[in-house]
RNA sequence: GCCCUCGUAGCUCAGAGGAUAGAGCGCCGGCCUCCGGAGCCGGGUGCGCAGGUUCGAGUCCUGCCGAGGGUACCA
């Protein structure tokens, strides 16, 4: 926000430069602003000088100070200089610093909002994970990342759904029914073997035990196949149940939770199936019937339905987002998806044209994987073969806010190195910690002035604020709404726990340099207690972005 | 084989084509008669290798080396 209207004042000195005749006439470049590594080159920077000297034909110092002189004055500028090889920099005035701190306050809640949806709908589907057993780490960075990108993407103006998508259809599927119904039968002495490529995992026997609970010995008449289907079904409601709750536990909500198989029965498929033969972008080959995604962009077609009669898992994708774009009427739609499915993703823009959507609707957030280690070696995840750590467990031993904290800390395409051990001995070292305790020092500085007689510190006057450390951390509270910009043009949730460092160092700083609290000075107290009062804001409204919690004590 | 991602300090990781490449952890040494020491300060020649583009490359391009992932009428 700040960051464009620098960028405006900026481009309009170069215009101006241009109009007095300081500066030849041609077409400028759209103005670059970046925030200067170093403190001493101001809070921003433009490059234009460098890339106005070819056309300009000048040296790039020159322009730079032809440009400078051109700066309008306005409340936030403090000091215009111009630095080798020709960046202008900007320095913000002090006295408008400390006025953002009334600007922080009166913005409460909403601190930092910056609106590029425009309030339209935007949907973020997440964590997905097959319904067939307990959710793994894998999925924690999944959700991490998922809900942390619906909240941003929340304060950023867009009006969110989240949706997890349950892959309740096909034969993953058949095969998690089989093996319910044979742990089932064993555990009522029927020698039911666990099918070929069944579910091997102890927790099968588990959701087959509380079927049995609730449903006593009834399955054990009716005709396998069909006892097989309905103890599936009704095992993924369990473990929906316990997906629900393990995710609500490192504070992930969905909206809906989609069925796959619902596409079938609705009749969905069908009718999607029917507009795309209608299009004629299907045909026939080796008694399968295909989408010719390679008129779309693609490099191959891709099969719709088997020649079995049963349909791919690509047909799912074409109905699935067709649903979510033409029947629910999505404006943007945001999948995250591991990286494992890189293929998959790959191949959607050429699915949203067969469908005749702009590909740029649909974003896929491809995240890398979590490599789990424990007892020094390697743990290989798989539900299928039943080798796998469940975010349950890994939640016994390490606090949900500091989980989330080191999924979201790396970019998405990193691979998190997750050493159970290592986690779990360290586990208060965990920076989140250091956000948290900034939060709750103010809330406990806050405390203090109420018992020291500075409760109400309204009346404060800002202006008072021209501490270094003062206006620093004014500095830090303002850069969120670029942090957010940031996050949703990039879809990348890991710049926000970075930032939320930064932020908490810049008030322990502040803390350190600063007697917030000192009855000897009513007036600087009240201004310093109003400043105080930003920052908790600030680290509020953070911690929440980041669904972690930001505590009043510790 | 082909495609994608990654390779930055002892370790885990940031880095919006710009200025002197940063943080956490670990290690060493300092800092409160005062609002929470889960804090603050100091201690460091590290961008895998080789070319190229650019006024300027950790960042973009090519090749090589190393790690992971993907390459089905499986999901």
């Amino acid at each position: 926000m700040l960051r464009e209207t620098v960028a405006d004042l900026f481009a309009a000195a170069v215009r101006s430069a241009q109009a007095a005749g300081d500066l030849p006439a041609f077409d400028p470049p759209a103005v670059e602003v970046q925030r200067p590594r170093s403190a001493e080159h101001g809070d921003f920077a433009t490059n234009v000088a460098m890339q106005l000297a070819r056309p300009a034909r000048l040296a790039p110092l020159r322009i730079a100070e032809a440009v400078a002189r051109h700066v309008a004055a306005a409340d936030f500028v403090g000091a215009v200089t111009v630095a080798p090889p020709g960046f202008i920099n900007l320095t913000l005035a002090d006295a408008w610093l400390a006025g953002q701190v009334d600007a922080v306050r009166a913005a409460g809640a909403g601190f930092a909002d910056v609106d590029l949806g425009g309030g339209r709908s935007l949907q973020v589907e997440f964590v997905s994970a097959n319904p067939t057993g307990p959710l793994h780490v894998g999925g924690a960075r999944n959700a991490a990342i998922g809900d942390t990108l619906a909240r941003v993407l929340e304060a950023c103006g867009w009006r969110v759904q989240r949706e997890y998508y349950l892959n309740d259809a096909g034969s993953q599927m058949a095969k998690f029914g089989a093996s319910v119904y044979a742990r089932y039968c064993q555990a009522l002495g029927r020698d039911v073997p666990l099918p070929e490529d069944g579910y091997p995992g102890a927790y099968i026997a588990d959701y087959a035990a509380r079927i049995h609970t609730a449903a006593g010995d009834r399955f054990l008449d009716v005709e396998p196949d069909v006892a097989a289907r309905e103890l599936g079904r009704q095992a993924v409601a369990a473990v929906v149940d316990d997906l629900e709750a393990v995710l609500g536990r490192i504070r992930c909500r969905f909206d809906t939770w989609f069925s796959e198989q619902s596409l079938y029965d609705s009749g969905a498929f069908e009718r999607v199936m029917r507009d795309l033969r209608a299009q004629g972008v299907t045909f026939e080959r080796d008694g399968a019937e295909w989408l010719a995604t390679s008129r779309f962009g693609g490099d191959r077609d891709e099969v719709l339905v088997r020649s079995s009669g049963q349909p791919g898992y690509y047909a799912s994708d074409v109905a699935y987002h067709h649903d979510k774009f033409v029947v629910r009427g999505f404006d943007r739609v945001v999948d995250v998806w591991a990286v494992d499915h890189q293929n998959q993703a790959r191949r959607m823009p050429f699915l949203m044209r067969a469908l005749g959507l702009d590909p740029e609707r649909l974003s896929i957030v491809l995240y890398d994987l979590v490599k789990v280690v424990e007892g020094g070696a390697e743990v290989k995840m798989s539900k299928r073969r039943g080798t796998f750590i469940a975010l349950e467990d890994v939640l016994e031993a390490i606090d949900a806010d500091a989980v989330r904290f080191m999924m979201l800390t790396r970019s998405n395409e990193q691979v998190i190195e997750l050493d159970l051990d290592l986690a779990r001995q360290q586990s208060n070292d965990n920076p989140v910690y250091y956000v948290q305790y900034g939060h709750a020092r103010i809330c406990s500085i806050l405390r203090v002035a109420a018992e020291r007689g500075l409760g109400d510190f309204d009346g404060g006057d800002v202006a008072r604020l021209r501490h270094p450390a003062e206006l620093a951390l004014v500095r830090q509270m303002l850069r969120l709404s670029d942090v957010l910009e940031k996050v949703a043009a990039d879809l990348a949730p890991h710049h926000l726990p970075h930032y939320a460092q930064e932020l908490a160092r810049a008030f322990h700083l502040f803390y350190h340099d600063c007697q917030v609290v000192d009855p000897a000075e009513p007036d600087l107290s009240r201004a310093r207690l109003k400043l105080v009062d930003a920052a908790r804001i600030a680290l509020a409204r953070v911690l929440d972005l980041m669904g972690m919690h930001a505590p009043e004590q510790m």
